[in-house]
DNA sequence: TATTGATTAAGTAGTACTACTTAATTTTTA
DNA sequence: TAAAAATTAAGTAGTACTACTTAATCAATA
């Protein structure tokens, strides 16, 4: 990729499916001439389509998408081989969802709470070649990658009682509550609650309850 | 409506995202011969397409779909003045969804912890011009009327600073991260927690974040 | 059958949240 | 400008969650 000019700026798709948000960030990317919005998407499918159209340089996009999610969107993307960089603009900072863009074939992935400058730069450094995240995901990328030597890849893998159990703590349930459920101990439930903040890399509940939501949102 | 038989039977159509939910209703619901599911819907959009097509007697719907949600769909049955019974049959037990149904126009509320007895026996009363709600709700319902005369109608509403709070909640932050990143007392964000928690009538981060993904999937 | 993984459970300790009240200051609106 | 609503904040107390460890039992599988 050449140095974009004015003259000849970046193709730039945005995908999102809040109208705020995609004005938000056209909002943002206007003080550079040399990148240019030429469509938008509200969904993973619109995203798949119109990249196939318009052939863009860079997409912007979210991951919670009706439809089909951002990051199946980035897989299609991908398999159908349409040429081009993908930043992920999320507002799960987690790893579970970083990991999974990471492997969908995201070039990037960065925080909602990103800055007009910030935001141009990765999309410049991205179009370089190279690979961003937001400050906020820095620390979870390094903790991923001192433990492993390169690509460790460990799989999150929820057993079907700790499954039964988080569906039960994202609907509000108390340690109690699941414990008479199950006929448990409340120490047997909050080790499983403690086992899959563990393993999804979260340290609440809320956090927890995201993963359960967009699971099932995204499968 | 005459009394359904076998040789005249009720017509069904389940509306709901997973094919593993509505495989459970037709299990429950094919012990009763009086009951016939004449279709399926996985999402609010073509559940409103199959009643316009199959007019069915009675619908029974999951709220959190893809495309259009089951109250928006549920609006769209009652604007097209589509006859029919609608049972809301959901995971979420709280009255900012109840009251959202049968604002909606929803002749039953029940919980998907229903069994088959249950929830035949619900059919049936709705088919008589009778308003279902499974037990966990109906202490909901009993709240509110205590407070109403009839129809109070009290809407939520949510104030921007609550809104704000609410989001960062949402998102796993901790009371104290709310707090630095606002400006404001811990103290005051816990005041803000607890009427957050007191207007939708929950009493967890848990059910607040369903409502803020749900409102946010919804709208 | 030996090993691994899943499930169970408890110890210990700290932190955060939830429940409900009261009330002072702003801000908004009638 | 007076009244109402929103925002702030703290008192008091209890409950629930989170952090991390250790370990027994059971089931699956190599």
């Amino acid at each position: 990729m050449i140095e974009p000019t004015e003259s000849n700026p970046l193709k730039v798709i945005l995908a999102d499916d809040h109208e705020i948000v995609r004005a938000g960030i056209r909002r943002l990317l206007s003080i550079d001439r040399r990148l240019k919005i030429i469509d938008e998407a509200e969904n993973g499918q619109d995203l798949v389509d119109t990249v196939s159209y318009h052939k863009p340089d860079i997409v912007i996009s979210d991951i919670m998408m009706p439809k089909l999610n951002g990051i199946d969107a980035l897989k299609k993307i991908r398999e159908l081989k349409l040429d081009c960089y993908v930043i992920m603009l999320t507002a799960y900072e987690d790893s579970f969802h970083l990991e999974n863009a990471l492997e969908a074939g995201a070039d990037g992935y960065l925080s909602k709470d990103i800055n007009a400058k910030e935001l141009i730069e990765a999309i410049l450094d991205v179009i370089k070649g190279e690979r961003v995240f937001s400050k906020s995901v820095v620390r979870l990328v390094k903790k991923k990658s001192a433990n492993s030597s390169e690509l460790d890849a460990t799989p999150v893998v929820i057993t079907k009682r700790e499954q039964e159990i988080l569906d039960l703590v994202a609907k509000g349930k108390t340690s109690q509550y699941i414990a008479e459920k199950l006929f448990i101990s409340v120490r047997t439930v909050e080790s499983h609650r403690y086992n899959l903040m563990q393993k999804l890399d979260v340290s609440n509940v809320a956090e927890l309850i995201r993963y359960s939501i967009l699971k099932r949102t995204s499968s």
